[in-house]
RNA sequence: GCCGGUAUAGCUUAGUGGUAAAGCACUUCAUUGGUAAUGAAGAGACCGUGAGUUCGAUCCUCACUGCCGGCUCCA
C-alpha cells in the first residue's frame, strides 16, 4: 500500500472518530483531524466536558457501531454561505471556512449519516470495508493550530492499518519501543537517577552510568587527541559581559540561569554553551598563522533552562554534557577541518555499530543570521564540497544554520529506525569577529579568523538516551559498565574465582565476583538483568584445570577455556572496541 | 508555560472515610548447588507537600511539587 493511501485510510479513520465524538458528547465540536506519521489525531473542543482515556473505549465502541452505515465518501463543493450555515455553531471549521473564502480556495464538505465535516477530501473509497483495523491511543492537549496563543483543544491519538496484522504489529513495536524506554533500563541497569531535592533535568549518574558515560566520552577524547586537539579547561560561570559581546545574551534570554554574586554587585550566569570562554583562551595574546589551526576541545557541562514542560528523561536534560571543541583557523583550512571532524564522526560512529546522515543546514533569507551574505554562500559552498567528497548521504534544509553560520547536523539511526540529532558542526564567522579575535597572516595583515565548533556525540545525556534505547541495554563488551561476572558454583570455589577476578582487574577488565549465598541459577539469572556481556562459571573441573567456563548473555557456553587464553581474547576485544 | 492523567516500602503494584497488603530487593538462619529465581524468619511506609470538608482523611475538595502522555503535521 502507497503511504497516500494509508493516509487516505487514517484521514476517514479521523472522520470516524470525530462522527462517534459528536454522537457521544453533543456539545463537543471537532477542529481538525489529519493522518500522520503512524496514525491520524483529532481535534476537539469540548467545552466544561473532561474526558480522559477511560473514555475511549467507548468512542471506540460507537465508531465500529457508526461504521456499519458508512459507505462511501462523497465530496460535495457548497457556496461560502452555505458552508458558513452549515458550521455556524463550530468556530473552527467557521474560521477555516472564512479563510479558504478569503483567499478563494473551493470549500467543500463531506457527509456520512448525520456527521457533515468541512473537508477537502482525500478518503478510502469504501469506509464500511476498509477502516476496520483501527485503535484509540492517548488523548492530550494541543493548541488550536499549534499556537500557545490560541485555546486548547484536546486531542485524541489513534492509528489504523489496512489489516489487522500490520495495527497488531504496531502495537506490539510501541510495547517494544516501551520496553526499551531509556527511563526505564536507566533504572534497572541501574545506570543514572534524578533527586527531588536536586531537581528536575539534572540527572546524576551511578557508578554504573558514569562508566558507560566516561568510556563513550573518552573515546570521543581520544579521537579528537589523535586529530591534533588539545584539551582546555574553563569554569562554568562567567559575567554577563562575555554574552552581551558574543551575542548570545540576546539570544537565550529566559534560558540562561542567573548566579548573583553576594560579595559584589557582579551578576553572572552558568554557562549555557563554551564558545565564547574558549575565544579568550585564543585572545590571550598575538597569534600568527603558523599557529593556525588552533584546536580546543573540552568534555564540560553547559546548563540551558528549558521550559518545564519539555524536560525528558535525559533526552532533554538542564545539565548537558558536551564533547565540545573549537578550532580557529584560516579561510583555506576550513575544508581540511570538516574532514578531520567527519573522519572523526566515521570511526565513532561506526564503533557504536550505528550509520548517521548529514543536513546541511544552510540559511534562508530571513534576517535572523548575522553576518556578511558573501561569507555565507562561501561557506556553504566548502560545506557541500566537503560533504560531496566525504561521499555523505546529505540534505540541504534551508533556514536551519545557527545565527553565526552554516552547519553540518548529524542524524544518526538507532535500531528502531528513528533519526536524533546527535552531533553537530559548525561554522562561524560572527563571534571571532564580535570578540575581536586575529591572526597576523604571512603578509603581515592582522586577519580574522574562522571558528569551527564540533561535538562528536553531541550531548552526552541525549546521546545516552538514544544509545541506551538503540541497543535496549546490551552495550558491547567495551561499553559494559560490568563486563564479567564471575559465578563460583559453590562457596568452594570462592577462592579460585576471587583469583580469576584479581587477575582480571590487574588487566583492567571490569569484573565482579558474586560471592552471594544463592545458588548458581540464581546469580546467572541476576547478570542477565544487569546485561552483563559475560559470565565465567566455575566449578570443580574448572579450579582443578585452571580454566574458566565462558557464558555470554545470548546464552552461548565455551566450556573449560586455559584462563590465559581466554584473558588475552578478552583484552584484546576490548582494545579493539570489537 | 498550557491541556489531561498520576503520586501507597528502595522497586513494581493491591487496597480502604476508622493510620495499610503483596512480590522483588534488603537483614538473619539453614542449605553448597553445573547454566535465567533454594527454603524459612525478620526488618522496612507520618500512603508526595500544604490547606479545607469531616467526630475521624492515605481515600473526598483545593493549591503546590514531581512524574507520565501531548502541544510542527492544517478543512
Amino acid at each position: 500500500m502507497k503511504q497516500t493511501d494509508i493516509d487516505h485510510l487514517r484521514h476517514s479513520c479521523a472522520h470516524l472518530l470525530a462522527a462517534a465524538v459528536l454522537e457521544l458528547f453533543p456539545k463537543a465540536k471537532n477542529a481538525i483531524g489529519p493522518a500522520i506519521e503512524n496514525g491520524f489525531y483529532q481535534d476537539f473542543d469540548f467545552g466544561d466536558t473532561k474526558i480522559s482515556e477511560d473514555d475511549l473505549p467507548e468512542i471506540e465502541g460507537k465508531m465500529h457501531q457508526l461504521l456499519k452505515n458508512w459507505d462511501t465518501f462523497e465530496i460535495n463543493e457548497v457556496p461560502v454561505n452555505q458552508a458558513k450555515k452549515d458550521f455556524a455553531k463550530n468556530p473552527y471549521k467557521l474560521e477555516l471556512v472564512n479563510e479558504f473564502a478569503k483567499e478563494g480556495i473551493k470549500i467543500t464538505e463531506t457527509q456520512q449519516g448525520k456527521f457533515l465535516d468541512l473537508c477537502k477530501g482525500g478518503h478510502v473509497g469504501s469506509p464500511k470495508e476498509e477502516v476496520k483495523h483501527f485503535k484509540l491511543l492517548s488523548v492530550a492537549g494541543a493548541y488550536w493550530r499549534g499556537n500557545e496563543k490560541n485555546k486548547m483543544l484536546t486531542r485524541i491519538y489513534g492509528t489504523c492499518f489496512p489489516s489487522q496484522k500490520e495495527l497488531d504489529q504496531y502495537l506490539e513495536n510501541l510495547e517494544q519501543a516501551k520496553l526499551r524506554d531509556h527511563r526505564r533500563l536507566g533504572k534497572e541497569l541501574d545506570l543514572f537517577v534524578f533527586s527531588d531535592l536536586v531537581g528536575s533535568g539534572l540527572p546524576m549518574f551511578t557508578p554504573r552510568g558514569t562508566i558507560l558515560r566516561n568510556e563513550l566520552l573518552n573515546f570521543s577524547e581520544q579521537l579528537q587527541l589523535e586529530s591534533g586537539y588539545e584539551k582546555v579547561f574553563i569554569p562554568h560561570i562567567t559575567k554577563t559581559e562575555l554574552y552581551k559581546k558574543s551575542g548570545h545574551w540576546d539570544k537565550f534570554g529566559s534560558e540562561l540561569f542567573l548566579v548573583k554574586s553576594q560579595e559584589t554587585d557582579e551578576q553572572f550566569v552558568l554557562k549555557p554553551m563554551n564558545c565564547p570562554h574558549h575565544t579568550q583562551i585564543y585572545a590571550s595574546r598575538k597569534r600568527s598563522y603558523k599557529e593556525l589551526p588552533i584546536r580546543y576541545m573540552e568534555t564540560t557541562v553547559q546548563y540551558r533552562d528549558e521550559k518545564p514542560g519539555e524536560l525528558l528523561g535525559l533526552s532533554r536534560v538542564r545539565a548537558i554534557t558536551i564533547d565540545d571543541s573549537h578550532v580557529f583557523c584560516t579561510p583555506e583550512q576550513i575544508e581540511g577541518e570538516f574532514s578531520i571532524i567527519i573522519n572523526m564522526l566515521r570511526k565513532l560512529y561506526s564503533s557504536l555499530n550505528m550509520t548517521f546522515r548529514a543536513r546541511l543546514s544552510f540559511r534562508d533569507d530571513s534576517n535572523k543570521f548575522l553576518g556578511d551574505k558573501k561569507h555565507w554562500e562561501d561557506a556553504q559552498k566548502t560545506l557541500e564540497k566537503v560533504a560531496k567528497n566525504q561521499n555523505l548521504d546529505y540534505v540541504i534544509v534551508e533556514g536551519e544554520a545557527a545565527f553565526y553560520g552554516p552547519k553540518i547536523d548529524i542524524l544518526v539511526m538507532d535500531s528502531l529506525g528513528r533519526q536524533w540529532q546527535c552531533a553537530t558542526e559548525q561554522l562561524d564567522f560572527v563571534q571571532p569577529a564580535r570578540f575581536g579575535l586575529t591572526y597576523t597572516d604571512a603578509d603581515g595583515i592582522e586577519k580574522t579568523p574562522f571558528m569551527v565548533h564540533k561535538a562528536l556525540l553531541g550531548s552526552i545525556e541525549r546521546f545516552l538516551s538514544v544509545y541506551i534505547e538503540h541497543t535496549a541495554g546490551n552495550f558491547p563488551l567495551w561499553l559494559a559498565p560490568t563486563q564479567v561476572s564471575i559465578i563460583p558454583i559453590s562457596e568452594k570455589h570462592n577462592s579460585y574465582a576471587q583469583k580469576v577476578e584479581k587477575q582480571l582487574k590487574a588487566n583492567q577488565v571490569r569484573a565482579l565476583v558474586d560471592l552471594r549465598n544463592e545458588k548458581m541459577q540464581s546469580k546467572i539469572r541476576d547478570a542477565q538483568r544487569y546485561k552483563v556481556p559475560l559470565m565465567i562459571i566455575l566449578g570443580d573441573k574448572e579450579v582443578q584445570s585452571e580454566t574458566v567456563t565462558v557464558r555470554t548473555r545470548s546464552g552461548e557456553n565455551k566450556f573449560n577455556l586455559k584462563f590465559e587464553k581466554f584473558l588475552k581474547d578478552l583484552t584484546q576485544k576490548i582494545t579493539t572496541k570489537a
